[in-house]
DNA sequence: CTGAAAGCGCTAACAT
DNA sequence: ATGTTAGCGCTTTCAG
């Protein structure tokens, strides 16, 4: 058996409840026993077992991220798994552990009626992706301490944080503008892609700041494939009053309109500007480069573990927000 | 406070014993008991408390997947990401749960001689990016249960499983021989890249079982960048008994000796053949498609899991084994 | 087939 | 500033 607390209370000659104190810091005890205490902690290689400590005070110090975890979503997804290691990076910076598990519409429910009542973690963090209105229900009735990564489509009780897409589509058409573009096209997923639709929302707010509006004949939406980027950027370059720069909502779109501009042999940046949103996977395989809005995934899960960690603290704070940390990236792809 | 087992006792009129000998599948209690009590469960909505349960027993079914957690690491290495989906599905289907922590050299050593003598975990899968003697010797000093994603470069006590490089190599070699092709070059990342050595290696194999043997030349070796990939393939080609072929230890590699090729306008697949590793990021980005050696690397995660959860049970079962599953993905950069 | 009893190692009121 | 005492909720020998 391992060195106990007991062991260290017995050798210095004190209760355990003091060299608990100590261990947890306890500020009414003395300087002097504190540091005899840690002296012989050391001595006898002493550490608190984890275990025992979570039961005792009825708290596992470990959030749990749950999402979903299918084959390939890795390599489909990897900006949830860049927002999943700012998550850590965040917990581990306040010794809590990050836990992470998969579900399916299937079995979502009960995976999560179980970790709320076994009380297996202190918290959840939830991605956007795996949002259930019965989930919603499930988490707000028992009132467990959650965050969404992403905002929900509906009005929710859930707290969440997501990145200020709108703001980033924005920024998108207004760099256009400045170097001297003046029609913008916009090609994106469909309206159910959140994502896209609210940058889409972004263009058209940043140049109508500028008195322009984009022709909804310029909007092209759906799927998010290299393929269907390809046959919207086609269908763009068929019109007459074709645009002079396009938005493309994502990096699989953008290259396959890039590929439809090459196939036409129209001059990148000179006769068409494109630009696109997230610094991967492809914005650096074209020539030229593609200019990119970049988005801080990784603070987005930074900030999400810094918010659970609050709300473990204050129970009722309810955190919604949009936060943002998009930067431009100016590459060759505009002029 | 939540119902707990007592509750569950009580109003069946049994002993907590009892109660916990149903949850935990006794074999001695009787059918009739067993499923009274059960229904005693749902009707109460009982569910045990994990807390209890993982100090009572002393193990808290939960599995430590310790690598590297950089910022931009999902993007750079969304392999090693597929293979924790793999290993977090394999874990949950024994109902064990995953923590992911991310160390880095100057904290590794504290990290991880904290979680093996806190117990917080029955057992550590270590991705082999963090591996170093030291870690090495603190874990079986420890006689913790452990298993290594991936081969170490040395001799080890630790357990590893890994995908089989070389004979993904000659998988490539032997389908380009097969197809027509007979001169074979090869463009690899730095000899310190097991995964690039081991691949070359095979290669060398394939042909070396059809009497062909590569010629040094057409050996490059180098950073594994598209840059490189570009650089590395134009010295290829500038040879006068250039190969009509060649295997890419990886897709950055790849991607830019594809782009070299197409400069110097020599036609995929009819007069260069070429073959990578990995159906991602790049392989289908390009005009033909990358015939692609495609590694199971989730499959890896999984069996990993499936490992780890073996040695939990049997101490002193040393694993270390290659384990493939590579598959051929014919696509038109061979003939 | 079931139950009594003794922990598992630590925390936290409360008292001193 | 330190100690007493009573758990936290479950598992597990050992008896019956």
């Amino acid at each position: 058996m391992a060195i106990t607390i007991k062991d260290v209370a017995k050798k210095a000659g004190v209760s355990t409840t003091t060299v608990s104190k100590v261990l947890n810091n306890v500020p009414t005890i003395s300087e002097a026993t504190a540091s005899r205490i840690k002296e012989i902690m050391k001595e006898l290689d002493y550490h608190p077992n984890r275990r025992a400590q979570n039961f005792a005070r009825q708290s596992t110090r470990t959030i749990l991220l749950v999402t979903s975890l299918e084959k390939n979503s890795a390599f489909e997804n990897p900006h949830m798994f860049e927002t999943m290691v700012g998550l850590q990076n965040a917990l581990s910076k306040k010794n809590y552990s990050l836990n992470i598990v998969g579900i399916r519409k299937d079995n979502g429910l009960d995976v999560l009626r179980d970790v709320i009542s076994q009380k297996s973690v202190d918290g959840i963090v939830l991605h956007i992706s795996i949002i259930t209105k019965e989930l919603e229900n499930l988490i707000i009735q028992a009132d467990f301490p959650n965050i969404v990564l992403g905002c929900p489509e509906y009005k929710t009780q859930l707290c969440w944080i997501d990145n200020d897409n709108t703001l980033s589509g924005e920024l998108a058409a207004k760099h256009l503008l400045s170097v001297g573009y003046d029609t913008i096209g916009f090609i994106g997923g469909r309206k159910n892609d959140m994502g896209s639709t609210c940058r889409l929302e972004g263009v058209r707010h940043g140049l109508e700041q500028q008195e322009i509006t984009i022709s909804e004949a310029h909007i092209q939406l759906g799927e998010s494939s290299i393929e269907s980027g390809y046959e919207m950027m086609n269908e763009l370059l068929k019109k007459k009053d074709r645009p002079d720069s396009v938005v493309c909502a994502n990096n699989y779109l953008a290259l396959g309109a890039f590929k439809a501009i090459q196939a036409h042999r129209i001059r990148v940046p000179e006769d068409m500007g494109i630009v696109t949103f997230d610094a991967y996977p492809f914005t650096k395989t074209t020539d030229p480069n593609l200019t990119t809005i970049d988005i801080d995934v990784y603070d987005l899960g930074k900030q999400a573990g810094e918010s659970i960690l609050q709300i473990l603290r204050k129970p009722n704070l309810k955190i919604q927000t949009y936060r943002t940390l998009a930067t431009l990236i100016e590459n060759g792809s505009t002029k």
